[in-house]
DNA sequence: AGAAATTTTGGACATACATCCTAAAAGAAG
DNA sequence: CTTCTTTTAGGATGTATGTCCAAAATTTCT
Protein backbone atom coordinates (compact mmCIF):
# COMPACT_ATOMS: atom_id res chain seq x y z
CA UNK A 1 0.00 0.00 0.00
CA UNK A 2 1.40 2.89 1.63
CA UNK A 3 5.12 4.17 -0.30
CA UNK A 4 6.68 4.87 3.10
CA UNK A 5 5.86 1.65 4.40
CA UNK A 6 7.81 -0.52 1.62
CA UNK A 7 10.57 2.10 2.21
CA UNK A 8 10.78 1.43 6.08
CA UNK A 9 10.27 -2.26 5.13
CA UNK A 10 13.41 -1.99 2.50
CA UNK A 11 15.84 -0.09 5.18
CA UNK A 12 14.57 -2.66 7.77
CA UNK A 13 15.73 -5.73 5.28
CA UNK A 14 19.65 -3.77 4.73
CA UNK A 15 20.07 -2.77 8.34
CA UNK A 16 19.18 -5.90 10.05
CA UNK A 17 21.20 -7.33 7.07
CA UNK A 18 24.52 -5.01 7.84
CA UNK A 19 24.14 -4.38 11.63
CA UNK A 20 21.99 -7.16 12.91
CA UNK A 21 18.23 -7.31 14.23
CA UNK A 22 19.07 -6.11 17.78
CA UNK A 23 21.72 -3.44 16.85
CA UNK A 24 19.24 -1.83 14.38
CA UNK A 25 17.35 1.00 16.14
CA UNK A 26 14.02 2.98 15.58
CA UNK A 27 15.91 5.91 15.23
CA UNK A 28 18.41 4.66 12.69
CA UNK A 29 15.53 3.75 10.48
CA UNK A 30 13.73 6.52 10.74
CA UNK A 31 16.89 8.36 9.33
CA UNK A 32 17.20 6.35 7.01
CA UNK A 33 13.83 6.58 5.51
CA UNK A 34 14.06 10.31 6.27
CA UNK A 35 10.95 10.37 8.59
CA UNK A 36 9.68 11.43 12.21
CA UNK A 37 9.52 8.58 14.83
CA UNK A 38 6.23 8.89 15.07
CA UNK A 39 4.87 8.18 11.40
CA UNK A 40 6.75 5.08 12.22
CA UNK A 41 4.80 3.49 14.61
CA UNK A 42 1.79 4.32 12.62
CA UNK A 43 2.78 1.98 10.20
CA UNK A 44 4.61 -0.72 12.86
CA UNK A 45 3.69 -0.58 16.48
CA UNK A 46 6.79 -2.40 17.49
CA UNK A 47 10.21 -3.35 16.26
CA UNK A 48 9.27 -7.18 15.90
CA UNK A 49 6.16 -5.94 13.40
CA UNK A 50 9.22 -4.89 10.78
CA UNK A 51 11.11 -8.29 11.48
CA UNK A 52 8.32 -9.83 10.63
CA UNK A 53 7.34 -7.77 7.75
CA UNK A 54 11.32 -8.18 6.76
CA UNK A 55 11.32 -11.84 7.08
CA UNK A 56 7.96 -11.78 4.63
CA UNK A 57 9.63 -10.19 2.24
CA UNK A 58 13.06 -12.39 2.42
CA UNK A 59 11.03 -15.53 1.64
CA UNK A 60 8.80 -14.12 -1.01
CA UNK A 61 12.00 -12.71 -2.83
CA UNK A 62 13.69 -16.00 -2.42
CA UNK A 63 10.64 -17.65 -3.44
CA UNK A 64 11.01 -15.52 -6.38
CA UNK A 65 14.80 -16.36 -7.23
CA UNK A 66 14.25 -20.17 -6.91
CA UNK A 67 11.68 -20.55 -9.30
CA UNK A 68 12.92 -17.85 -11.55
CA UNK A 69 16.20 -20.55 -11.47
CA UNK A 70 14.32 -23.30 -11.84
CA UNK A 71 12.64 -21.77 -14.55
CA UNK A 72 15.84 -20.87 -16.62
CA UNK A 73 17.57 -24.17 -16.40
CA UNK A 74 14.66 -25.97 -18.09
CA UNK A 75 14.69 -29.40 -17.98
CA UNK A 76 18.66 -29.42 -16.79
CA UNK A 77 18.20 -29.74 -12.85
CA UNK A 78 22.13 -29.20 -12.54
CA UNK A 79 21.75 -26.00 -14.02
CA UNK A 80 19.30 -24.48 -11.54
CA UNK A 81 21.46 -25.90 -8.68
CA UNK A 82 24.82 -24.18 -10.14
CA UNK A 83 22.65 -20.99 -10.00
CA UNK A 84 22.25 -21.54 -6.20
CA UNK A 85 26.07 -21.60 -6.15
CA UNK A 86 27.01 -19.46 -8.14
CA UNK A 87 24.89 -16.37 -5.90
CA UNK A 88 27.95 -17.33 -3.43
CA UNK A 89 30.46 -15.45 -6.01
CA UNK A 90 27.72 -12.96 -7.13
CA UNK A 91 27.24 -11.56 -3.93
CA UNK A 92 30.66 -12.02 -2.26
CA UNK A 93 31.45 -8.23 -1.67
CA UNK A 94 28.03 -8.46 0.55
CA UNK A 95 29.27 -11.49 2.42
CA UNK A 96 32.43 -11.06 2.96
CA UNK A 97 31.08 -7.77 4.78
CA UNK A 98 27.86 -9.39 6.87
CA UNK A 99 27.43 -12.92 5.93
CA UNK A 100 24.63 -14.22 4.27
CA UNK A 101 21.41 -12.73 5.44
CA UNK A 102 19.65 -15.39 5.96
CA UNK A 103 22.60 -17.75 8.05
CA UNK A 104 23.11 -14.66 9.98
CA UNK A 105 19.22 -13.69 10.77
CA UNK A 106 18.63 -17.19 12.17
CA UNK A 107 21.75 -17.22 14.69
CA UNK A 108 21.27 -14.06 16.08
CA UNK A 109 17.10 -14.64 16.51
CA UNK A 110 18.37 -18.16 17.75
CA UNK A 111 20.41 -16.40 20.47
CA UNK A 112 17.46 -14.10 21.24
CA UNK A 113 15.27 -16.34 21.68
CA UNK A 114 13.16 -14.11 19.57
CA UNK A 115 9.50 -15.46 18.35
CA UNK A 116 10.33 -14.91 14.50
CA UNK A 117 12.88 -17.61 14.96
CA UNK A 118 10.81 -20.19 12.96
CA UNK A 119 9.65 -17.64 10.15
CA UNK A 120 13.39 -16.96 9.72
CA UNK A 121 13.87 -20.74 9.66
CA UNK A 122 11.83 -20.98 7.23
CA UNK A 123 13.56 -19.60 4.42
CA UNK A 124 16.07 -22.29 5.13
CA UNK A 125 13.28 -25.10 4.35
CA UNK A 126 12.55 -23.33 1.49
CA UNK A 127 16.00 -23.44 0.05
CA UNK A 128 16.83 -26.80 1.54
CA UNK A 129 13.07 -28.06 -0.14
CA UNK A 130 13.87 -26.76 -3.19
CA UNK A 131 17.53 -27.79 -3.28
CA UNK A 132 15.85 -31.77 -2.48
CA UNK A 133 13.75 -31.39 -5.45
CA UNK A 134 15.92 -30.55 -8.21
CA UNK A 135 18.28 -33.46 -6.96
CA UNK A 136 15.09 -36.05 -6.89
CA UNK A 137 14.39 -34.74 -10.59
CA UNK A 138 18.13 -36.07 -10.80
CA UNK A 139 17.35 -39.40 -9.70
CA UNK A 140 18.69 -39.09 -6.56
CA UNK A 141 15.25 -40.35 -4.62
CA UNK A 142 16.40 -41.49 -1.45
CA UNK A 143 18.84 -39.38 -0.50
CA UNK A 144 17.60 -35.98 -2.09
CA UNK A 145 17.19 -34.24 1.39
CA UNK A 146 20.60 -35.35 2.27
CA UNK A 147 22.57 -33.69 -0.66
CA UNK A 148 20.24 -30.69 -0.42
CA UNK A 149 21.82 -30.42 3.21
CA UNK A 150 25.10 -30.98 2.13
CA UNK A 151 24.89 -28.41 -0.43
CA UNK A 152 23.09 -25.53 2.48
CA UNK A 153 26.35 -26.59 4.77
CA UNK A 154 28.74 -25.94 2.17
CA UNK A 155 27.50 -22.84 1.56
CA UNK A 156 26.78 -21.50 5.22
CA UNK A 157 30.37 -22.31 5.83
CA UNK A 158 31.95 -20.77 3.19
CA UNK A 159 29.64 -17.47 4.13
CA UNK A 160 31.00 -17.50 7.55
CA UNK A 161 34.66 -18.47 6.44
CA UNK A 162 35.14 -15.60 3.71
CA UNK A 163 33.79 -13.23 6.18
CA UNK A 164 36.25 -13.61 8.62
CA UNK A 165 39.47 -14.13 5.62
CA UNK A 166 38.16 -11.80 2.93
CA UNK A 167 39.64 -14.27 0.35
CA UNK A 168 38.66 -14.06 -2.87
CA UNK A 169 40.16 -16.73 -4.41
CA UNK A 170 39.11 -19.12 -1.86
CA UNK A 171 35.41 -18.29 -2.51
CA UNK A 172 36.27 -19.20 -6.17
CA UNK A 173 38.04 -22.33 -5.21
CA UNK A 174 35.14 -23.33 -3.08
CA UNK A 175 32.59 -22.83 -5.44
CA UNK A 176 34.25 -24.96 -8.33
CA UNK A 177 34.27 -27.78 -5.86
CA UNK A 178 30.96 -27.80 -4.90
CA UNK A 179 30.67 -27.91 -8.75
CA UNK A 180 32.99 -30.74 -9.36
CA UNK A 181 30.88 -32.42 -6.41
CA UNK A 182 27.80 -31.93 -7.93
CA UNK A 183 28.99 -33.02 -11.65
CA UNK A 184 31.27 -36.23 -10.26
CA UNK A 185 29.28 -37.24 -7.42
CA UNK A 186 25.95 -36.67 -7.85
CA UNK A 187 25.29 -36.64 -12.00
CA UNK A 188 27.65 -39.63 -12.29
CA UNK A 189 26.15 -42.00 -9.71
CA UNK A 190 23.01 -44.41 -9.91
CA UNK B 1 44.59 -12.58 39.82
CA UNK B 2 41.35 -12.40 41.64
CA UNK B 3 38.50 -14.53 41.85
CA UNK B 4 35.88 -12.09 40.95
CA UNK B 5 37.81 -11.61 37.94
CA UNK B 6 37.89 -14.85 36.52
CA UNK B 7 34.18 -15.18 37.72
CA UNK B 8 33.15 -12.38 35.34
CA UNK B 9 35.20 -13.13 32.46
CA UNK B 10 33.49 -17.16 32.58
CA UNK B 11 30.08 -15.62 32.94
CA UNK B 12 30.51 -13.46 30.15
CA UNK B 13 32.11 -15.85 28.29
CA UNK B 14 28.78 -17.94 28.37
CA UNK B 15 26.10 -15.56 28.05
CA UNK B 16 28.22 -13.70 24.87
CA UNK B 17 28.08 -17.34 23.38
CA UNK B 18 24.30 -17.72 24.34
CA UNK B 19 22.94 -15.06 23.89
CA UNK B 20 25.76 -12.61 21.85
CA UNK B 21 27.62 -9.76 23.02
CA UNK B 22 25.56 -6.91 22.36
CA UNK B 23 22.70 -8.46 23.69
CA UNK B 24 24.74 -9.35 27.10
CA UNK B 25 24.19 -6.43 29.45
CA UNK B 26 26.20 -5.85 32.47
CA UNK B 27 23.25 -6.05 34.27
CA UNK B 28 22.95 -9.92 32.95
CA UNK B 29 26.35 -10.21 34.07
CA UNK B 30 26.13 -9.23 37.25
CA UNK B 31 23.30 -11.41 38.12
CA UNK B 32 24.64 -14.25 36.80
CA UNK B 33 28.02 -13.62 38.93
CA UNK B 34 26.14 -12.18 42.30
CA UNK B 35 28.02 -9.21 42.38
CA UNK B 36 27.15 -5.66 42.15
CA UNK B 37 27.06 -3.91 39.12
CA UNK B 38 29.86 -1.07 40.84
CA UNK B 39 32.52 -4.17 41.71
CA UNK B 40 32.37 -5.04 37.98
CA UNK B 41 33.72 -1.76 37.42
CA UNK B 42 36.71 -2.21 39.22
CA UNK B 43 37.42 -5.34 37.56
CA UNK B 44 36.53 -3.98 34.03
CA UNK B 45 35.58 -0.50 32.91
CA UNK B 46 34.15 -1.27 29.81
CA UNK B 47 32.19 -4.03 28.17
CA UNK B 48 34.72 -3.69 25.21
CA UNK B 49 37.32 -5.27 28.13
CA UNK B 50 35.04 -7.56 28.84
CA UNK B 51 35.16 -8.63 25.64
CA UNK B 52 38.66 -8.69 24.69
CA UNK B 53 39.12 -11.09 27.81
CA UNK B 54 36.88 -13.41 26.66
CA UNK B 55 38.43 -13.47 23.33
CA UNK B 56 41.48 -13.91 25.07
CA UNK B 57 40.82 -16.87 26.97
CA UNK B 58 39.00 -18.49 24.53
CA UNK B 59 42.27 -17.78 22.17
CA UNK B 60 44.38 -19.72 24.80
CA UNK B 61 41.61 -22.45 25.47
CA UNK B 62 41.21 -23.28 21.73
CA UNK B 63 45.54 -23.45 21.83
CA UNK B 64 45.73 -25.74 24.33
CA UNK B 65 42.74 -28.09 23.09
CA UNK B 66 44.57 -28.02 19.56
CA UNK B 67 47.85 -28.90 21.29
CA UNK B 68 45.88 -32.06 23.40
CA UNK B 69 44.70 -32.67 20.22
CA UNK B 70 47.99 -33.26 18.26
CA UNK B 71 49.74 -34.21 21.09
CA UNK B 72 47.15 -37.28 21.65
CA UNK B 73 47.53 -37.86 18.00
CA UNK B 74 51.72 -38.56 18.24
CA UNK B 75 53.04 -39.18 14.48
CA UNK B 76 49.76 -39.49 13.46
CA UNK B 77 48.23 -35.91 12.19
CA UNK B 78 44.73 -37.43 10.52
CA UNK B 79 43.51 -38.79 14.10
CA UNK B 80 44.22 -34.79 15.43
CA UNK B 81 41.79 -34.18 12.51
CA UNK B 82 39.19 -36.49 13.36
CA UNK B 83 39.48 -34.90 16.54
CA UNK B 84 39.26 -31.12 15.32
CA UNK B 85 36.08 -32.73 12.81
CA UNK B 86 34.89 -34.96 16.22
CA UNK B 87 33.86 -31.72 18.27
CA UNK B 88 30.98 -31.32 15.69
CA UNK B 89 29.55 -34.59 17.36
CA UNK B 90 30.69 -33.42 20.80
CA UNK B 91 29.05 -30.00 21.13
CA UNK B 92 26.15 -30.93 19.19
CA UNK B 93 23.51 -29.62 21.89
CA UNK B 94 25.12 -26.56 22.25
CA UNK B 95 25.89 -25.48 18.88
CA UNK B 96 22.37 -26.56 18.38
CA UNK B 97 21.40 -23.78 20.35
CA UNK B 98 23.55 -21.25 19.96
CA UNK B 99 25.42 -21.81 16.82
CA UNK B 100 29.69 -22.36 16.89
CA UNK B 101 31.04 -19.61 19.38
CA UNK B 102 33.58 -18.71 17.08
CA UNK B 103 31.42 -18.37 13.69
CA UNK B 104 28.66 -16.29 15.80
CA UNK B 105 30.95 -13.81 17.59
CA UNK B 106 33.05 -13.56 14.36
CA UNK B 107 29.70 -12.65 12.24
CA UNK B 108 28.49 -10.08 15.06
CA UNK B 109 31.40 -8.49 15.56
CA UNK B 110 32.12 -7.67 12.08
CA UNK B 111 28.03 -6.61 11.95
CA UNK B 112 28.72 -4.24 14.70
CA UNK B 113 32.43 -2.71 12.80
CA UNK B 114 33.49 -3.88 16.67
CA UNK B 115 37.55 -3.30 17.30
CA UNK B 116 37.81 -6.42 18.39
CA UNK B 117 36.72 -8.01 15.80
CA UNK B 118 40.07 -8.31 14.20
CA UNK B 119 40.90 -10.58 17.78
CA UNK B 120 37.99 -12.79 17.40
CA UNK B 121 39.01 -13.57 13.96
CA UNK B 122 42.39 -14.49 15.02
CA UNK B 123 40.73 -17.55 16.83
CA UNK B 124 39.85 -18.58 13.26
CA UNK B 125 43.44 -18.08 12.15
CA UNK B 126 45.06 -20.19 15.10
CA UNK B 127 42.66 -23.12 13.96
CA UNK B 128 43.31 -23.13 9.92
CA UNK B 129 47.31 -22.81 11.25
CA UNK B 130 47.09 -25.78 12.93
CA UNK B 131 45.12 -27.40 10.82
CA UNK B 132 46.85 -26.82 7.73
CA UNK B 133 49.96 -27.80 9.95
CA UNK B 134 48.28 -31.31 10.08
CA UNK B 135 47.69 -31.54 6.29
CA UNK B 136 51.62 -30.50 5.84
CA UNK B 137 52.62 -33.53 8.01
CA UNK B 138 50.41 -35.61 5.74
CA UNK B 139 52.60 -34.85 3.01
CA UNK B 140 49.99 -32.18 1.12
CA UNK B 141 52.55 -29.21 1.14
CA UNK B 142 51.25 -27.37 -1.38
CA UNK B 143 47.48 -26.99 -0.81
CA UNK B 144 47.61 -27.59 2.55
CA UNK B 145 46.00 -24.06 3.47
CA UNK B 146 42.85 -25.13 0.82
CA UNK B 147 42.19 -28.08 3.07
CA UNK B 148 41.95 -26.26 6.08
CA UNK B 149 40.30 -23.65 4.83
CA UNK B 150 37.92 -26.04 3.47
CA UNK B 151 37.18 -28.14 6.48
CA UNK B 152 36.98 -24.89 7.98
CA UNK B 153 33.96 -24.58 6.22
CA UNK B 154 32.42 -27.64 6.07
CA UNK B 155 32.44 -27.36 10.06
CA UNK B 156 31.02 -24.08 9.81
CA UNK B 157 28.40 -24.86 8.05
CA UNK B 158 27.63 -27.84 9.79
CA UNK B 159 27.15 -25.64 13.28
CA UNK B 160 24.97 -22.78 11.21
CA UNK B 161 22.51 -25.68 9.48
CA UNK B 162 22.22 -27.64 12.72
CA UNK B 163 21.32 -24.42 14.85
CA UNK B 164 18.04 -24.05 12.21
CA UNK B 165 17.16 -28.02 11.79
CA UNK B 166 18.66 -29.18 14.98
CA UNK B 167 18.57 -32.80 13.59
CA UNK B 168 21.13 -35.10 14.96
CA UNK B 169 21.74 -37.71 12.25
CA UNK B 170 22.32 -34.75 9.85
CA UNK B 171 25.38 -34.18 11.98
CA UNK B 172 26.62 -37.35 12.12
CA UNK B 173 25.96 -38.33 8.37
CA UNK B 174 28.47 -34.55 8.17
CA UNK B 175 30.82 -35.63 10.07
CA UNK B 176 31.02 -39.45 9.06
CA UNK B 177 31.16 -37.37 5.49
CA UNK B 178 34.45 -35.20 6.03
CA UNK B 179 36.09 -38.14 7.69
CA UNK B 180 35.34 -39.98 4.69
CA UNK B 181 36.64 -36.99 2.67
CA UNK B 182 39.64 -37.19 5.13
CA UNK B 183 40.20 -40.62 4.25
CA UNK B 184 39.07 -40.54 0.36
CA UNK B 185 40.41 -37.76 -0.96
CA UNK B 186 43.06 -36.21 1.02
CA UNK B 187 45.38 -39.66 2.33
CA UNK B 188 44.51 -41.38 -0.54
CA UNK B 189 46.07 -38.93 -2.81
CA UNK B 190 49.91 -37.75 -3.57
C1' DA C 1 47.20 -3.95 66.09
C1' DG C 2 47.42 -0.30 62.83
C1' DA C 3 48.23 1.55 58.15
C1' DA C 4 47.75 0.91 53.34
C1' DA C 5 45.88 -1.12 49.52
C1' DT C 6 42.30 -3.69 47.41
C1' DT C 7 37.71 -5.21 46.84
C1' DT C 8 32.85 -4.51 47.18
C1' DT C 9 28.64 -2.01 47.56
C1' DG C 10 24.67 0.64 46.16
C1' DG C 11 23.40 4.41 44.20
C1' DA C 12 23.93 8.57 40.73
C1' DC C 13 24.15 9.93 36.01
C1' DA C 14 23.35 10.78 31.30
C1' DT C 15 22.06 8.67 27.35
C1' DA C 16 19.55 5.73 24.27
C1' DC C 17 15.82 3.19 23.30
C1' DA C 18 11.01 1.33 22.29
C1' DT C 19 6.73 2.82 22.79
C1' DC C 20 2.91 5.97 23.02
C1' DC C 21 0.13 10.24 22.45
C1' DT C 22 -1.77 14.42 20.67
C1' DA C 23 -2.29 17.38 17.12
C1' DA C 24 -1.24 19.22 12.65
C1' DA C 25 -1.07 18.34 7.67
C1' DA C 26 -2.61 16.07 3.57
C1' DG C 27 -5.74 13.56 0.90
C1' DA C 28 -10.24 11.30 -0.35
C1' DA C 29 -15.24 11.44 -0.41
C1' DG C 30 -19.47 13.76 -0.28
C1' DC D 1 -16.21 23.76 0.41
C1' DT D 2 -16.86 20.51 4.17
C1' DT D 3 -16.33 16.18 6.46
C1' DC D 4 -13.87 12.08 7.34
C1' DT D 5 -9.76 9.21 7.03
C1' DT D 6 -4.99 8.60 6.46
C1' DT D 7 -0.47 10.15 7.09
C1' DT D 8 3.06 12.78 9.34
C1' DA D 9 5.33 15.30 12.92
C1' DG D 10 7.50 15.97 17.23
C1' DG D 11 7.38 15.65 21.80
C1' DA D 12 6.48 12.74 26.35
C1' DT D 13 7.27 8.62 29.02
C1' DG D 14 9.30 4.98 31.34
C1' DT D 15 12.71 1.73 31.32
C1' DA D 16 17.27 -0.20 30.42
C1' DT D 17 21.91 0.51 29.68
C1' DG D 18 26.90 1.72 30.18
C1' DT D 19 29.57 4.39 32.97
C1' DC D 20 31.13 6.50 37.10
C1' DC D 21 31.67 7.76 42.06
C1' DA D 22 32.26 7.90 47.11
C1' DA D 23 32.12 5.36 51.01
C1' DA D 24 32.08 0.92 53.50
C1' DA D 25 34.10 -3.65 54.02
C1' DT D 26 37.79 -6.66 53.52
C1' DT D 27 42.33 -8.13 52.85
C1' DT D 28 47.33 -7.39 52.87
C1' DC D 29 51.39 -5.64 54.69
C1' DT D 30 54.32 -3.83 58.33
Amino acid sequence: MSDTRTKIIEAADTLFYQRGFEYTSFADLADMVQISRGNFYHHFRTKDEILAAVIAIRAEIARAMLQKWEDAAGDNPADAIRSFIQTLLDNRTDIKRYGCPVGTLTLELAKLNHGASGEAKAVFTLIRRWLAKQFRALGRKTDADALALHLLVRSQGVATVVNCFHNDTFVRREVEAMCDWLDARVLEMP
